[in-house]
DNA sequence: ACCGGAGCCTGTTAGC
DNA sequence: TGCTAACAGGCTCCGG
């Protein structure tokens, strides 16, 4: 499931084959992952364009095109992109297909169709309701501490809240709150001033661990030059379920909160 | 304000 | 062994 670390590694690794680029078609195999038009509008809304910059806000990848257009591409659970020579052959789950004017294409895979592609003149009709960007010099213990101060919300949901910190997952919020010592359960309001430095601290850890490990391949997350992620190598606590703590030797355990599987440490996470 | 559930999907896995 | 049902999960929408 690419998170933040994951989408990071992608939009990084897009750069350098993209940027500069024209598009000259568009296919598209599956048109409910094009969000807000139709597949027409979005070729005829796309064609002659360039690539100016790829930047990331939250999951999502956003493509600046020269008239000022955004391309805007999610992944959710199982998108790849990647970027290879036209002619080389897909499978069943390559949806859509961006060729570009030096023959190669940038193609979006996603075996699970949650995906969503958007063209949008201004990139805030998608990515204006989302949080602050946890990795940002604006997100400081000052900002997250007004941020949990009078909500009365469970933390693991409260974290996968796009709208509360942009860019973490079940992965990323499972890691943080192993790393913070702070149970789950645990509700916004009831965290003290050390409590509340250690979640702000975990957070950065565990999202900078997993830029510097290429991402996670938990589930069918590739970067996109088809290497996979190291991440999955360093979780402590994800999908540990009755293993061993590293820390302290206790059974790892899983519980359902906000519909979403979670694991912690009942000993070290209080 | 916050929570829970359904729905979107497909491949994998658990259970009969 | 072979089948079906449950499960995973980001996000949105709906109802409580």
């Amino acid at each position: 499931m690419p998170e933040l670390p994951e989408v990071e590694m992608v939009a990084r690794g897009l750069r350098e084959p993209l940027v500069g680029q024209t598009v000259t078609e568009v296919r598209c195999y599956w048109p409910r992952h094009i969000h807000g038009l139709s597949v027409p509008e979005l070729q005829k809304g796309i064609y002659g364009r360039t690539v100016k910059s790829i930047g990331r806000r939250g999951k999502y990848i956003l493509f600046e095109l020269s008239d000022g257009q955004v391309l805007i591409i999610h992944l959710r659970m199982s998108g790849r992109l990647s970027v290879v020579p036209a002619g080389t052959p897909g499978d069943k789950h390559t949806h859509t297909i961006f060729a570009l004017n030096n023959g190669q294409e940038l193609r979006f895979w996603d075996q699970r169709k949650f995906g969503r592609v958007y063209l949008v003149n201004n990139e805030e009709e998608v990515v204006g309701k989302l949080g602050l960007e946890p990795l940002s010099e604006m997100f400081t213990i000052e900002v997250l501490t007004a941020l949990l101060k009078g909500r009365k919300r469970v933390l693991k949901p409260l974290l996968l809240d796009q709208t509360f910190i942009a860019g973490i997952g079940n992965i990323y919020a499972d890691e943080t709150l192993f790393y913070a010592g702070i149970h789950p359960t645990r509700l916004s309001e009831t965290l003290n001033n050390v409590e509340i430095g250690r979640l702000y601290a975990a957070i950065r850890q565990a999202l900078n661990l997993g830029i510097e490990r290429g991402g996670a391949s938990i589930e069918l997350y590739l970067q996109p030059d088809g290497s996979s992620g190291d991440m999955q190598n360093a979780v402590r606590v994800f999908r540990r379920t009755g293993e061993l703590c590293y820390d302290c030797n206790t059974p790892i355990e899983k519980i359902v909160l906000g519909g979403r599987s979670t694991h912690f440490c009942p000993y070290c996470q209080q």
